[in-house]
DNA sequence: CATATAAGTCAACATGGCTGACATAAAATC
DNA sequence: GATTTTATGTCAGCCATGTTGACTTATATG
């Protein structure tokens, strides 16, 4: 047991094994990721409740707020769901007039969404409470952190095609 | 259309307004939280359908792994998720021999919680696609970012008691 | 005209949250 | 020693949100 948990003797202090120091702090990482993550929804949560709604009606609400008069297939593209799971949410949005559809005017097939004036409040609501966490977050940090925050949820994010949605704001830095 | 997509015209690109900045900059947290987030879990996700076990499993598993010994109401208190709930998982986990129970010595009435082999084999692999995928964005960037990251990441989470998990690993900074 | 695409619908099922009610064993308290 | 509290587990049922598969309708496109 003992020999097991303890690194060997002698040099543990100064030459603290970097192998063991770079798993900790990966797994540290992914605990962070958690909490926080957890945190960041349960302040939409909260409020999501009041309507009767879940995250998943927030999700619908938060991309078609960020790009009105995206179709039916935008968002399921960004979300990966099925068709059926959308059609679920996204009916009782528009149902409760929180999203409008509109033909496509080149492709009459397509339902082009947009948030009504009451969907634009809630999602103004949503998003001002997520953006004050994360506002305290970033007050409490300097620049450079906040910059190292988006750096590194970039390299977490696979896919090249979400992560080109954000190499807009900041500079190039090539 | 065109009028709303575009901001006013001429004075955009010098005196950018700082407030709508703050705000995108804020919004664009969100969505990379998600972005991030989803692929983060998805590595994990892909593993985990090989053993027919979802997200809770995981994460019953990597708590215990992490808390070795752990009781229940611990757990339960990390997961915030009902007993009901998490009996669910943790009874499959416990029947499929991934975790082990173990009556307390204080206290009998507890049972605390321990990954088998089999459990620690499990463990290992998820947190290995999570940490790969994480070490990979942590190599891209400079040590600033990662410690950037981190610091954002904690002043998300909103508990204090989640918070002092991590304040072990590197300096205070005061 | 034939085929492909965008959207929607019905039905059935799985996962993982939840509440409420209740049971058992052991610890703590009066 | 009797009573109460605590840690754990269990049954039953509900809800939200994901899935697959089959099918329809309108429209665009070759």
């Amino acid at each position: 047991m003992a020999d097991i948990k303890s690194p060997p003797h002698g040099a543990t202090k100064l030459t603290a094994n970097p192998l063991f120091l770079r798993d900790e702090e990966l797994r540290q990482a992914i605990e962070m990721l958690f909490f926080a993550y957890r945190d960041f929804t349960g302040v939409a949560d909260e409020i999501l409740a009041d309507y009767g709604f879940g995250r998943a009606h927030h999700r619908a609400i938060y991309f078609i707020g960020r790009h009105p008069g995206m179709t039916v297939s935008d968002l399921l593209r960004i979300l990966r769901i099925t068709k059926q799971s959308l059609n679920r949410v996204l009916g009782q949005l528009i149902e409760e007039g929180y999203v409008s559809q509109q033909k496509g005017v080149q492709d009459r097939r397509q339902r082009l969404l947009r948030l009504t004036d009451k969907g634009r409040a809630l999602e103004e609501r949503l998003s001002a409470a997520q953006r004050t966490l994360i506002a305290g977050a970033y007050r409490e940090v300097g620049a450079e952190s906040v910059e190292g925050f988006r750096k590194v949820l970039l390299g977490i994010m696979g896919n090249e095609e979400d992560r080109e949605r954000f190499e807009r704001l900041l500079p190039p830095r090539r």
